[in-house]
DNA sequence: GAGTTAAGTAATCAATGATTACATTGAAGT
DNA sequence: ACTTCAATGTAATCATTGATTACTTAACTC
């Protein structure tokens, strides 16, 4: 453990650092995401992800207060990519019909749950993290608002088939949700399904559900 | 530790008895399943579950080569009793037609994950249990291939919208679990649905689902 | 440079999953 | 009835974990 007097120094990371080990949260968050896609959510244990990040085993308590906390990190983290992926799915349709930015909505959720399919898992691991934090829940509340709102746009233009509005926003929540779950559990193979393209797969479900409920 | 030589004797449980303890591992599975109930999956510990039987902590081991496959017996009780429900709800329109009877599979998942959130819990936890088991993954196979064969002759029959088959199954598939697992993660009081209510309008939804999806 | 303080370490604790060697008990065989 | 034996449960033990404590260390301020 003791370190060579003056030999390597100061280069073996010129990217950031800072205080003693250059932003050690966010290499533990780092590390812990990258534990989670080896071993799975269950496997992490905080010493494990300090052993990979070269600290010691009480060194992580110093940034986060216990277990739950660390996933709840990585969890905001999670979240605002999907924020990000969903933003930008919208942004690409900003003049588009309100069903149509509906869609884009729940496109942007599936794009991220499959490309992040470890932020996902944690996100909706409820009993792991935090949920209440008022960033999670707020952001969470946040686009159903959105969905609503938009669903209740092309209502009253008459662009919905008949049916409660707000069933149909809960449907098309649900629907994307468990397309996800379905997706990290591996459900699709036995679905006749090719792991490859379950995003697509995914995508054409949902894509018809907005087609069942358009006028 | 030491009984008392010849004070109460065999008066205790005068239910079921067989070896020592009488049906061990069915009082380990019950055991686990109260815990669940009462402080989540999470919590779930083998010594804690020994502690409440009245047992060793080494004794679970006798019976369940791991806390995963304790889990997994647990699974097994908990898609028993799913087949039996959706069972006895497909048994209700036995002779009904196609759509109906898809439907009410439907409904027979959610009034079980509704009635059993601790079992759904379980079952949707595929990362804590073995699912690859025969029996978990058998059943499952097999609910999915009533469901692709009913829609596939309600399709036949001219009764479902336009749109590929298996994709209004996917569809259905994943609408239910979503809704389910949103109902077990308590999102619905935020979607302006009392939790009292919560299975009703689930009920509601899935409903809304096969009216859209039907001629 | 001295001193304050954030950041990391070492040592420690109780609890857990799991294994091992041992004790007990019910039933079968004779 | 007595022995044998396998199934069942116990006690003791181990490595690992989450978490806390007292302690060093390094970075920044003055």
């Amino acid at each position: 453990m003791a370190r060579s007097p003056a030999a390597i120094s100061r280069l073996p990371k010129p990217k950031k650092r800072a205080y003693h080990h250059g932003d050690l949260p966010r290499a533990l968050v780092d590390a812990t995401v990258q534990l989670i896609e080896e071993q799975g959510l269950e496997a992490v244990s905080v010493r494990e992800v300090a052993r990979r990040t070269g600290v010691s085993p009480g060194a992580p308590f110093r940034h986060f207060e216990n277990r739950t906390a660390l996933l709840s990190a990585v969890a905001e983290v999670a979240q605002e990519r999907l924020v990000q992926t969903v933003g930008e799915s919208l942004r690409d349709e900003e003049r588009a019909e309100p069903l149509q930015r509906f869609r884009a909505i729940g496109i942007g959720f599936l794009r991220w749950a499959f490309a992040n399919p470890t932020h996902f898992q944690v996100i909706s691991a409820r009993a792991a993290i935090e949920f209440d934090r008022p960033t999670l829940r707020g952001r969470n509340d946040e686009v159903r608002a959105t969905m609503n709102q938009l669903l209740t746009q092309a209502a009253a233009q008459g662009c919905l088939r008949q049916g409660d509005v707000s069933r149909h926003v809960l449907a098309g929540r649900a629907l994307v949700y468990g397309l996800a779950r379905m997706h990290i559990d591996g459900q699709f193979p036995s679905w006749g399904i090719d792991s490859g393209n379950s995003l697509n797969e995914s995508i054409a479900v949902f894509d018809q559900f907005i087609a069942s409920i358009s006028a």
